[in-house]
DNA sequence: CAGTGGTCTAGACCACGTG
DNA sequence: ACGTGGTCTAGACCACTGA
């Protein structure tokens, strides 16, 4: 063991943690009891603390303690990316049409913008082994010298597409995942003849302000695509 | 103004990432240049930067410097709760049957198990406004004065069930989200005539040694579920 | 070698909560 | 008034990196 005193510390409340010891609500020794038994100064004491609490352990209360916390047990953490997230990943895709639009009443309503705004539409296919299995729609607020060249297109992930104009950093994300029978569009642009369920993700970017810049939905072959997630409590080796 | 001096800190690296004058792969200055810059002793300063870390806009390099990042754009948070996931949560459950049996060879391999262990299974339906709307079926390992209550059981999610016998800390989950079509018994139980896509959630549960200690798939109408993910780039108000 | 981040200390003062 | 956690300092020594 030659692990820094903090993370002996962290290590050593995270075991008691785990086994029972030290139950949710139950508070922790005070810093300074926590010093003296690890023999640490209070600032390496509390750096400890601040992984537990940073890692949902813990809550500090001020003047009261630090107190073992209940876990989030719906948490989950799930990796999405339309071209890499089924069984297989994407291996070729089709631009079916890019287009700038006036955008329709529904299109203002989502995107929360007024008419005089126009709207960039990407529709595109993903293939893998040389089937059709996902189609890919994509509306964003148009701005002037935004990118729309078919080579940039083609194969950009949605991020990948707004990071061209947009910092990454102040973007917030949201996705809505659900089942839905393909239409008749969908069905014919997937050569579907017997019903097949679409896997249906739904992904909307918003800009620093809050407002809406752009709204992509893949649905993919409900037998192509998985997502996964996974609670993530991190471990310290 | 009169936040604490290493969420100013914070605050301002993080305002310069996001308007750009930093960009993904700039070096910060060094812990002591921003010592000066802020007026600020280095554990003050550090502590900043373990927060900009710790937020994904930063990573540390011994002997190097602090390195703006180039942020996870796929990483979503999902919340996941079987009874309260639907458009309407669920207002009323009908416990199909609880069971103790032999594994079949598939549960066995799912579930990484001996032959000689058995298993719990569940079997539930879920209502919102009186119609059913989901099917949930779960398969835990069984340990000898496990609860098989049927009260207890009725009403509880999948995470509930477990922690009365396991430490939800030590607890790993996982998620797998696919659309499909109902089978013949689903179809039956839902009372569903159309053909209705499905909204299929697999969750595995695993203990401290990552061994599976149950699984439990729930199978939604597609018309009344709809699950959500968002990013989560910590604000600081 | 000088500069970087990583760990750690022994103090200090503050705001908060409970008696 | 006292103990709690929250902030902050001014040092120290170490391991790593690169010229």
């Amino acid at each position: 063991m030659e692990l820094p005193l903090y993370l002996k510390i962290v290590e050593d409340i995270v075991k008691d943690i785990k086994s029972g010891t030290l139950q949710p609500g139950d508070a922790l020794p005070s810093e300074n009891a926590l010093c003296d038994a690890f023999r640490a100064s209070r600032m390496t004491v509390r750096k400890g603390l601040a992984i537990l609490a940073n890692e949902g352990y813990i809550k500090s209360i001020p003047g009261k303690g630090n107190f073992v916390t209940t876990p989030n047990i719906e948490k989950y953490t799930l990796f999405y990316n339309e071209m890499t997230n089924l069984i297989n990943s994407v291996d070729k895709t089709q631009l079916l049409g890019v287009d700038i639009i006036q955008p329709t009443d529904n299109l203002l309503k989502s995107l929360n913008i007024t008419g005089n705004k126009k709207v960039i539409v990407i529709k595109r296919l993903f293939f893998t082994d040389g089937d059709p299995v996902a189609y890919d729609l994509k509306y964003l607020v148009y701005h002037k010298g935004m990118p729309i060249v078919e080579k940039e297109i083609k194969h950009e992930t949605f991020p990948g597409m707004v990071s061209k104009f947009a910092s990454l950093f102040t973007i917030k994300k949201e996705l809505t995942i659900s089942a839905q029978l393909p239409s008749a569009e969908v069905k014919k642009l997937l050569s579907l003849h017997s019903t097949v369920p679409m896997l249906v993700v739904e992904q909307k970017f918003f800009n620093a302000e809050n407002k809406p810049i752009g709204i992509g939905t893949t649905s993919f072959r409900g037998d192509y695509c998985q997502l996964f997630a996974s609670s993530s409590f991190s471990d310290f080796s």
